[in-house]
DNA sequence: TTCTGTGAAATAGTTCACAGCG
DNA sequence: CGCTGTGAACTATTTCACAGAA
């Protein structure tokens, strides 16, 4: 019953999107949805999706389509989503603070219940109207508010003493938005996510082709225009 | 000469944390640096960050390491960064206000050169030291700010119209951060990243481990007390 | 007849293991 | 002697193409 572990870490990462996207088409009253059409939505292979709901054991109807509520339903339960994931934001700067305003994260099931950090001047300010919190107590915070994932915003060189204190204190998943990777151990998902790192990799793709339109490294075009 | 078009997607989406962790190791004086290690700083196998330098044409000392100051200066020109990429955040609500107060992008070669929205009430006003500018006036402003490069915070419902938008004035790299996919000319980089999408797939995991703990779907695990 | 579900082929990416350079 | 660079084996993922259900 259920998803089993049989689905791949790529099916994974692109189930939200699925998710998104039937969301959507169910609200636009459809109430059926092929797999051609949901995979232009996300922009995928259509083969490619079939295969991982497949995996999900989630099926169609041969003819028709995916019944539109059904996946919300299904994937919805596969990424947990029938209960809520209260967080903590760990580290009350620039970002954190940021985080801490942003209200998409509530609205999509992970309301932040606590913001912490380890700075005097900080802790007991408040922030989107949270008393900031003294790291010290990160213990007891997570007990209090029965949180088990955390958003970690503090300054790169703090990453990785403060990921490990939170490991210590009881953190099961960790959403690192520092600019270094931080380890923990096998028991703990840990997954990174930077701002710069995205727009250097778009950097990369747009220095590779203003290359390719100078002819760079790149066999040169004949220009073809006789048939 | 440079990197050749045949580094993987793989490869380069790792490139930015190479880069972070030979800046922290030149910084803390270290002159040169082995795969191994490097390797265990990032979190990945050190015969992929051999293959990966090589792919680039970075190379190492037999019996020495890579010389971390030209790490930084291959990995860096790899990705476009001897150059600064001025960016344009398009929608200046509760996420774009967020992006735009954080200086983690200016600091790191992103600098936010304008703020563009289209809501009466939101033109006009001053985020950060910017001027909320029309996004009617959007071709004017690329051109004025010698921008590529956008940084989509819009409403879902309006991402693939004002993307559309953005393409037409001249936007050649989109960082999509809505909930949704948006379409765009093979010409056009896009890059999405979701908040909710990394705490969802985050919760996935952790339900996955929650599941393997009771026993569902898994193997009955024996405690096997003795030797 | 349309659209799913999936073998089978193709492609991409990772890792081992070791020759050989400095 | 240590560590890079890379063939070769392996694993993961995508995509084609089509049988067959509704």
């Amino acid at each position: 019953m259920g998803a089993d572990s049989r689905v791949s870490e790529a099916t994974i990462a692109r189930l939200p999107q699925y998710l998104q996207s039937s969301i959507d088409a169910a609200k636009a009253g459809e109430s059926t949805i092929s797999s051609d059409r949901l995979a232009e939505l996300v922009g995928v292979n259509p083969a490619t999706l079939r295969r991982d709901l497949a995996s999900l054991e989630i099926a169609g109807t041969r003819g028709v389509g995916y019944d539109t509520k059904y996946l919300v339903f299904e994937i919805g339960g596969a990424l947990g989503l029938n209960q809520e994931w209260p967080v903590v934001i760990v580290g009350v700067g620039n970002l954190g603070r940021a985080l801490g305003n942003y209200s998409g994260l509530e609205e999509r099931g992970f309301p932040v219940r606590a913001l912490v950090d380890n700075a005097p001047d900080v802790v007991g300010t408040t922030v989107s109207g949270l008393v900031v919190e003294h790291l010290d107590d990160i213990a007891a915070i997570l007990q209090r508010e029965s949180v088990t994932v955390a958003v970690l915003a503090t300054p790169p060189h703090a990453a990785q003493e403060v990921a490990d204190l939170l490991v210590g204190a009881g953190i099961t998943s960790l959403l690192n938005f520092t600019a270094v990777a931080v380890q923990a151990a096998e028991t703990v998902e840990v997954r990174r996510v930077d701002l710069a790192t995205e727009l250097q990799i778009l950097s990369f793709y747009q220095q590779r082709a203003n290359s390719a339109r100078n002819g760079v490294g790149v066999p040169i075009e004949r220009k073809n225009e006789q048939t």
